[in-house]
DNA sequence: CATAAATATGATATAAATTGATGGTTTTTC
DNA sequence: GAAAAACCATCAATTTATATCATATTTATG
């Protein structure tokens, strides 16, 4: 069985006559009357009769044109769904994160985004921390939010906004009045991180392991908001992007310190397939990534 | 789009190549690669790439491949019906499944339907379980069992037997000789539950939650026959049909208590498109579900 | 590093679908 | 109540679509 059976009986019920079902197909009767020929015989059933000068459904043909129907209306809507799909007017985000920042950024521009593509589906997830460039060119993910590129696959990465990690410690903290400080200076302190391993912490990556220095303690801490609120009442020292201090410190005595000569200035990226660059609702995040950061 | 499309989709995600797709298929990998390219060409979309030696769908290839499996399985089903006709059978019933007592009841039908229906092909599925109304529109399933009925479609719901649903508990459990009880008293209580999500357990849905009960623990079981066995040593409480529990429970100390001002009536319906209904071995099943049912 | 396994593509052969012409019915029209 | 019109089925011919073959390319495998 093949669609144009489909096309045929349901044009046959919705016009009435096969000539006028041809008209709408833009066939002639006579290829639908041998379509249909073949088909039944192919089925070893006779869908319609002729009756005087028009054709009568058997049971068989009513039952199938009824199919006709239901699956005639899955295929168009599939066809219309594909076409916005080709068009960038819909489809599923699926974006992968890929650290507690960039968690932290993405529930800044959530809200409008959703408002901006209602008829966008989104997913966010971090299941593919680990590979998550081969999560897109798998097309598991659609896009990756990173501050850690890594440019040498055929990823498309686009700038999102610039931002500096600085330590924060509070108002009270021995260390708080000084303009710069020295890696060194951690070696008393208790640091605060997220939960995952040292490799994927700049703290360590590039503040503490460059130099060879081992904190006083390490303890792990899952929210932002609790590990400022750690700091604040020094119980601890971490280092975060500024911005997101801004958001999340109000109210909370805390400064926060650079080291010196030790820049840690830092992008943050989104990764897609170089093909969905110009998809209008990734476009829609890059122009507004810069605007949603408080600066 | 045609059929075609849909069948290399099918075949590509069951069987993993191109290649062993094709020989699935009876046609070329050639034959298969030309198609899909012609269809991407019409569509403008892209919907597979090749990686390494295999290939990886995109977001466009894994909707249209599910759209794909629905629409073939409504083909199938119909060439199936089809065929069964031709050969001149008096018709087949899909039948679906919804719920474990829909499915007990069935059991003690069957033997005189089969009797009474000698040359009618009778299939009985619960795969279709989360959209089965959807299924039987998409002519998938000719009838659904059903006792949580979903009016607002264009189905036809025909009653077959009412009943009311009891807590079994065991002959020696402290609410044994009650004749009322309260949800309330179920927070001591392991409840005992079919394998579904809780939003399908009337017990759930309509004893615990409407009344902020968390019960003392919560075990599924698959069977019934255990479900009593277990209620009936005391190993948990359980919401049954009163005459599912009639029927199953001979010999074990059982007993079947109600709630106060809280009656759990219920209906059982077949669910069959309105066109179906006339069927004769429709109507037989609806004339002699009330007989069946224990009194 | 050669081999095997997988997909893509161009040219060609093959199969399938469509058309056009025609004949047979049944309605409609005058 | 004949003639015309509308409609469908079928045969033969043609056009179109489809599948195959041969081949290139890429990537795992041993």
């Amino acid at each position: 069985m093949e669609l144009i059976h489909f096309r045929i009986l349901l044009a046959l019920k919705q016009r009435g006559t096969l000539v006028a079902a041809a008209d709408f197909l833009h066939l002639t009767q006579s290829a639908l009357s041998h379509q249909m020929k073949n088909l039944e015989k192919r089925l070893g059933i006779i869908l319609w009769h002729k009756q005087g000068r028009s054709l009568v459904l058997t049971q068989a043909g009513k039952y199938l044109s009824e199919v006709a129907e239901s699956v005639l209306a899955t295929v168009t809507s599939a066809e219309q769904h594909l076409a916005l799909l080709a068009a960038g007017m819909t489809g599923k985000l699926t974006l992968g994160i890929d650290c507690h920042a960039c968690y932290e950024w993405f529930r800044t521009i959530l809200q409008p985004y959703l408002k901006a593509w209602p008829a966008l589906e989104i997913e966010v997830t971090s299941k593919y921390r680990f590979n998550s460039l081969e999560a897109i060119e798998q097309y598991k993910l659609d896009a990756l939010l990173t501050s850690d590129p890594c440019f040498n696959g055929n990823l498309n990465y686009q700038p999102l906004f610039d931002f500096e990690l600085v330590l924060i410690v509070s108002n009270e903290h021995r260390l708080a009045g000084r303009q710069f400080i020295s890696p060194r200076e951690l070696a008393q302190e208790t640091v605060l991180t997220y939960p995952v391993e040292r490799e994927r912490l700049d703290m360590f990556k590039k503040v503490l392991q460059p130099n060879d220095i081992e904190p006083k303690a390490h303890k792990t801490i899952e929210e932002t908001d609790i590990m400022l609120q750690f700091a604040a009442s020094q119980r601890g020292v971490c280092l975060l992007p500024e911005w997101l201090v801004t958001l999340k410190s109000a109210g909370l005595p805390l400064a926060g310190l650079r080291f010196e000569n030790l820049p840690l200035n830092k992008t943050m990226y989104l990764a897609t397939r170089p093909e969905d660059v110009g998809l209008e609702y990734i476009q829609w995040l890059i122009e507004h990534a810069q605007a949603s950061i408080p600066q």
